[in-house]
DNA sequence: TATTGTTATACTCTATAACTATA
DNA sequence: TATAGTTATAGAGTATAACAATA
């Protein structure tokens, strides 16, 4: 095995791992495979129970949250920077939202440029079956860990968020080794 | 605020949270929102050093690193089943990368109805660059954590995703409660 | 009958660029 | 000139269902 699987079965990296990518750290490499991965489990279930509420994407549901969040109505380009999608494609998710019946949108009363996206009754009932359910397959999710186990991963995945976001505005090193060896 | 952002800016729960959410954990609900924007930033940081290579998906990349990591050959539905896709989204994907010239379908040698998906010349070598970057941003990234640390983060993260497996087979609960308060 | 893969169809999400209206 | 939002265009990814070829 020369790779890891990020998303799937046993996350493994093989003996020769560190001999192949000499500049490689291999706790990190499994760190992050597993963190990967169980991100994208725990999306899958958020998803199944969310799906039982809603035919909602998460995009969509996060929209109608980020407005009831806010207790009052939000211009598109406010909602566009919390989900850091383009005006574009704000646009189309609004569409869809808007064609359900999900959301409306209304003059801004002093700036004619801009629009106010409100959520409607149906989105507000739908919110509140969905939010306990997600909610929900956190606490199912995490009933294995204690509180103290809870807080040492939070304060553990906080401090390599920080690091990404350094990382972020860093240029990448110029030229990382591989040994290719075996098969081939 | 009476929700999580998931995706972005500061993690918090509102000091209402279990009030509103009687059946939910708060430190459970911080954890998965900080798990997932963990995971999301650090798969942008593999993005982009990807990107500096070749400008393909995570999933098409995927698709190379599987069929190296194998040493052989694959039929299409193996790779499908480890990328957890439908075999219309393989064939999508695989017409992706036959178009861009990385892999070949070869006629099965002695089942007619399977193909065998190889990797070109190409697709190695961008394999050769590519991965050294992925291992450097994962190395990047948790420079921050000592090995014990990142062991102790791949151990949480492995309870929890062995208890996202039975909760997959599980039904959902019938009903969590939501106690509308405020904001409305 | 079951398996493998493709095709057809459709929808969501996404981005970029050109555009309109307004400030 | 700058900002807000839409439109047009394009492409990737995804799923489902119907299908052909083969086992």
């Amino acid at each position: 095995m020369t790779d890891v699987e990020i998303r799937n079965a046993p996350v493994s990296v093989g003996d020769d791992f560190e001999d192949e990518f000499p500049d490689a750290r291999r706790v990190a490499t499994v760190a992050v495979a597993n963190l990967v991965r169980t991100a994208d489990r725990m999306l899958a279930e958020i998803d199944r129970r969310r799906r039982t509420v809603a035919n909602l994407s998460a995009n969509a549901s996060q929209i109608l949250a980020v407005v009831e969040g806010a207790g009052e109505p939000l211009p598109p380009h406010v909602i566009a920077e919390r989900l850091l999608v383009t005006s574009g494609t704000m646009t189309s998710l609004l569409d869809t939202l808007e064609r359900r019946g999900l959301i409306q949108r209304v003059p801004h009363p002093s700036d004619r440029r801009k629009l106010l996206i409100d959520i409607t009754d149906e989105a507000r009932d739908i919110l509140d079956r969905m939010l306990p359910r997600i909610h929900g397959a956190e606490r199912d999710a995490l009933s294995v860990l204690s509180d103290d186990e809870c807080r040492t991963m939070t304060a553990l995945l906080e401090r390599i968020q920080a690091q990404l976001e350094e990382l972020a505005h860093a240029n990448p090193p110029d030229r990382e080794e591989r040994r290719v060896s075996g098969s081939r």
